[in-house]
DNA sequence: GCAATATGGTTGACACTGTCAACGTAATAG
DNA sequence: CTATTACGTTGACAGTGTCAACCATATTGC
């Protein structure tokens, strides 16, 4: 590809990624789809977790959440407990289960990393972290205030 | 947030990305999806475009991309025309109104782009570029080879 | 030529991702 | 106490992405 746009290569490492761990993770026959590895690492290690924290975090509707949220919880994987401070929220910790999936998925994931990074350098992936976060930040604040 | 992992940063910028330019799109009155518009970029800058050279450059499946110019052959954006090289295929232009819907979107994604990377340099974003594109490299060629 | 195989495109089915609106319940402000 | 706001749930829907089966055409090997 000759000089690929800001847009194009975004879109296609973005795509790469997502694509090779869930193959990974098919392959290491752990059913599980990203956006709930995603969220159980949130629950894994965020305190206080509950929902509405997840969502912020990783900007996706509250909907979406609570399907993947039910999800683990289904598989055993999370426990939903009743918030004292709180009654309408609940805290989410990781079961046993959870905790051991976390860790052979963060595994895979570390395999995936060193392989897309493996011919750059710590300072080239940390700038390209660095500015992908600015980019981030540049296309949020038209929304209403996100928080 | 602290110090985001390579794979939290590159979800969220592919994420922000997508959500303001569909928003972008949506707020112009430009009812196209984010796959039609990139699908319609490609057939009115590829010479002797075809939707399996799209299904390659875009690395989707070829039964999306027949939707999805479906989709834009209904909405009038551009035409098959027999390929006289090959019966099976067909040869994809756009049409006057899908040159002048490109020109606007090119227009809206310039100003997103514009304004994604409206504190970084030249050289940080080529530098991004190069990166996100070695990274997607890097990542083929598992998948039995892909050509 | 002809059979076997490969390729371009289509279709059906399905899983995953993402958002919006409406709702019940609980917290909080006045 | 009442009005408003916030947390989580549910329903509905649009969009994204892949796989497998299929038809028609090309290509290859005999």
């Amino acid at each position: 590809m000759q000089r690929p746009s800001l847009s194009h290569a975004l879109q296609q490492v973005a795509h790469a990624y997502r694509g090779h761990m869930a193959q990974t993770i098919r392959e290491a026959d752990l059913p599980l789809p990203g956006t709930h590895v995603r969220a159980l690492k949130a629950v894994c290690y965020m305190e206080g977790c509950t929902a509405q924290r997840i969502a912020q975090r990783m900007r996706r509707d509250k909907a979406q959440i609570t399907r993947v949220l039910n999800d683990l919880l289904e598989s055993g994987l999370i426990l939903k407990a009743c918030n004292p401070a709180d009654k309408r929220s609940q805290l989410l910790h990781a079961t046993p289960a959870g905790e051991a999936m976390m860790l052979r998925i963060q595994a895979l994931e570390q395999q995936t990393l060193a392989r897309m990074t493996r011919d750059l350098t710590q300072e080239e992936v940390e700038h390209f972290i660095r500015i992908a976060w600015h980019m981030t930040q540049n296309l949020e604040g038209d929304l209403p205030p996100d928080n």
